[in-house]
DNA sequence: ATCTTTTAAAGTTGATATCTTTACTACCTT
DNA sequence: AAGGTAGTAAAGATATCAACTTTAAAAGAT
């Protein structure tokens, strides 16, 4: 089997690169891919070729076509697996790699717990307002069964954060928005501690009220109502998390700032 | 000169995969200087050594130690420089490179119109917030160069349309809040048009008015009017984008929908 | 005879070694 | 100080083997 069609060679030395860029073989195929993905001549799911195939098309070693393939997977556009029937195929969206990527890059500008808190706000408010409008009975039942999970867990600290910030996904779902959910997925992988060490049980307890009355306020479809409770709510966690870490840059000691 | 001293050879067949996931040694190498990076071990700017260095190190191939390279690079972890003096080092946070990362996962999950749009209303809309509440006399110049840029290019449907991103964009610049700006460069990436079909001269003079009184909301500092115009004013946007192109998903003809 | 299990084979990535070529730096010469 | 030169490191090529995974054929049991 062959590379796929829609990939051409370039023979007569590539683009007509601007100014004087040569660029590496692997990033004109990794440049191809991309735009034939954005030209739509390429669909999710669909088989690219194997390393020899594309070193083939292209006229160049598998080292390079290798080189291309490793872009393209640390991009999220292809996957590849090994074994007969293997290659590369583009991937479905990815969203758990993405989060990771986004927290790496977030992570190199070094931005401050309050930068991320607004942003959180900016997301899981909208999130609110949209889940209140387009929850469906097996969301509402999600948000319930979270509740109820909660409720159970809330002397074991570390499970408990984990559940509430399950919650908090569950809404941004209900919203049926992906771009929402991918972005405080995003958001949820540098802001969210994997220990809570300042949560008490009267905070819990606190917290799983505020919870519930968001998704009650979302099963009677009331918009305005979610949006403003949530967004005091994430202005109470902002409160609690630049108290715990300070206002400045993450320079010192930003390992994961507490939550819920 | 040696590798960075932060990273360890892992003689023992590596972490305690959970399961049985032996995993690459390319993406072990990608691991640790990921959590390098968290750990602070890593800071941007620091050298991590060539080609060479790594595969020593870790007591790989250097096609190994290349394949690893290949991903941080392409996850804007690490730049690489050929020649003397060349090799890889921890890389400052590349906001461009990681918006496109973004637009092919969106593109890949296939998000609508609708979909984007809701999720810039709630950047954009705390963005003028902020704005108004943070912006400095830099910011304000900004905006106000902006603003007389578009005028002047009113008639330039295309040229009006990338001063009328760049409008945008500086808001979210004087919000100071950089996790607003790299979400709200990857959300234009996806969505802004290259040119404008459906603008006309009387909704470009609107826009522009809107624009204004947005700035001298902002340059007030009343943050509660800058944040509920602008609201209204990504309101419209959707509105006319929604209309141009569909509420469905976007599989067909999903060409960069129009704008201002 | 048919169905299940085991085993073998083929194809593909993973990884290593060695080599040549290209491009960039830094040093050195003038 | 300017420019040439040598050294260094990535870019690329080629060959080879190992590890893995699916498919299919073969052996066995019902």
């Amino acid at each position: 089997m062959g590379v796929h069609p829609s990939l051409e060679r370039d023979t007569a030395a590539g683009h007509v690169f601007l100014g004087s860029r040569p660029a590496s073989l692997s990033s004109q195929i990794v440049a191809q891919v991309r735009d034939a993905l954005f030209a739509k001549k390429l669909k999710p799911g669909e088989f690219l070729g194997t390393e020899n195939d594309l070193a083939a098309r292209f006229g160049v070693s598998r080292i390079v076509a290798r080189d291309a393939l490793r872009t393209l997977q640390a991009l999220g556009i292809v996957e590849v697996k090994m074994g007969k029937g293997g290659g590369a195929r583009i991937a479905r969206g990815n969203t758990r790699l993405f989060a990771e990527a986004l927290a790496v890059q977030l992570d190199l500008t070094g931005v401050s717990a309050s930068e991320i808190m607004d942003a959180q706000r900016a997301i899981e408010t909208l999130a609110a307002e949209l889940a209140a409008e387009h929850a469906n009975p097996a969301d509402h039942a999600r948000l319930r069964h979270l509740l109820f999970d909660a409720e159970s867990k809330i002397n074991d600290n570390e499970a408990y954060t984990r559940s509430c910030r399950d919650f908090h996904l569950a809404i941004a779902e209900a919203s049926h928005n992906r771009v929402l959910l991918v972005q405080l997925i995003s958001l949820q992988h540098v802001s969210w501690p994997a220990e809570n060490r300042t949560l008490t049980a009267a905070v819990a307890w606190r917290v799983l009220e505020v919870h519930k009355q968001l998704a009650s306020l979302i099963v009677m479809r009331d918009a305005a109502g979610a949006r403003n409770l949530m967004d005091d709510h994430v202005k109470m966690i902002r409160a609690r998390r630049v108290a715990e870490h300070g206002e400045q840059h993450g320079e010192k000691s930003r390992s994961r700032y507490g939550c819920c």
